[in-house]
DNA sequence: CGCCCCATGTAAGACGTTACATGATTGA
DNA sequence: TCAATCATGTAACGTCTTACATGGGGCG
């Protein structure tokens, strides 16, 4: 297989593993939702729902019956599902931080249904373990540029500092979240 | 005009603007510094030059005499000073802020050396202003998901929230320094 | 001489954006 | 009946990615 699946690919594979949905679905899913950084054009979805389906990754149903305008729901198939999976159980990488954490969001907000909240405990552990390292060398980039950049460089590279660091406690929180829940809920 | 700039033109932009270059060395700072979100790759960078030197925003000068390797160096014309000053001071909407800070915060970055410390404060005000009913509006979002989404659902939610509350944390420390070295410093 | 870095570029392909097109159905 | 919404698509265009190509120059 020579190309994975866009990350609008990936979007509409989550979304539809929590529920079947048409084309329209998804597009007023993408646009009212906090999703709104996917697309949600026509242009877009259709030519990704389509892919997909090419891929074996989902299959559309044409709703027919009772005098309906035609309208295609398409469902995740298993190998679908096994790719969604692949793919949020994915290791987190520095360019997964650096990149956008767009994408590490998205899939942690998929994995606790399509895997498990033990998966979503330790995709954030392997966040917690990933940050470190990179705040270490952000905190150096920034003594190198505070004397010769001018103030709004060095003061970016501070907010950038900072939203890793309200990360990293997001993490933490998230983690002990979870970890009450198996502990208590699930046994 | 019909189209404009990419994000990625607006970064060459920036960085000819603090000093002129060749493509091979922004290739270098956009792949070593915390400008790897800019592709570094030649096949990006090249052919955005010349859309930009087409466009008038750019000027490069072939380094001749000594024995030396073929190298173009680029500066930015009078013409593309203004356009990036024009980028620079768009005022802030809320698809700004939703749609990654990334833009934002390269034109707060570059505003500075391009426009001057106020134009720099005028920009963090303005944030402020976008981010306080933006972050109204995903608290509502968190209490409508909490009850019916699962835990990563949510907690994702949660995890862009606490990002936009420590940026408008930054914001405010940010807005202090400016003061403080506006009436300190330039008077 | 062979190898690696400098420095520039091109070609194929995937993807997204914008804008337009098409029809069915609901409601005023 | 006229407009709005539902629902799907297509075409043109621009940009990025990946991969390859090309040559000069320093160095062991």
């Amino acid at each position: 297989m020579k190309h994975d699946t866009s990350a609008l690919g990936y979007a509409i594979l989550g979304l539809l593993q929590g529920k079947p949905a048409s084309g329209y679905d998804l597009r007023k899913i993408f646009s009212s939702t906090s999703m709104r950084t996917y697309s949600s054009s026509p242009g877009a979805i259709y030519p990704a729902l389509r892919r997909l389906e090419r891929e074996g990754m989902i299959r559309g149903t044409v709703e027919d019956g009772s005098g309906l305008r035609r309208r295609q729901v398409f469902r995740v198939t298993p190998k679908g599902l096994v790719e969604l999976r692949r793919w949020i159980m994915l290791p987190i990488a520095r360019e997964d931080l650096t990149s956008g954490l767009k994408t590490v969001m998205l899939r942690f907000a998929f994995s606790e249904k399509a895997v498990g909240a033990s998966a979503s405990l330790e995709i954030l552990r392997s966040m917690e373990v990933a940050l470190r390292p990179h705040l270490r060398e952000l905190g150096q980039k920034l003594e190198e540029i505070r004397p010769v950049a001018p103030t709004s460089g060095w003061l970016a590279l501070e907010c950038g500092i900072r939203s890793y660091e309200s990360l990293l406690q997001w993490s933490r929180y998230a983690i002990s979240t979870y970890e009450k829940q198996l502990k208590g809920g699930t046994l």
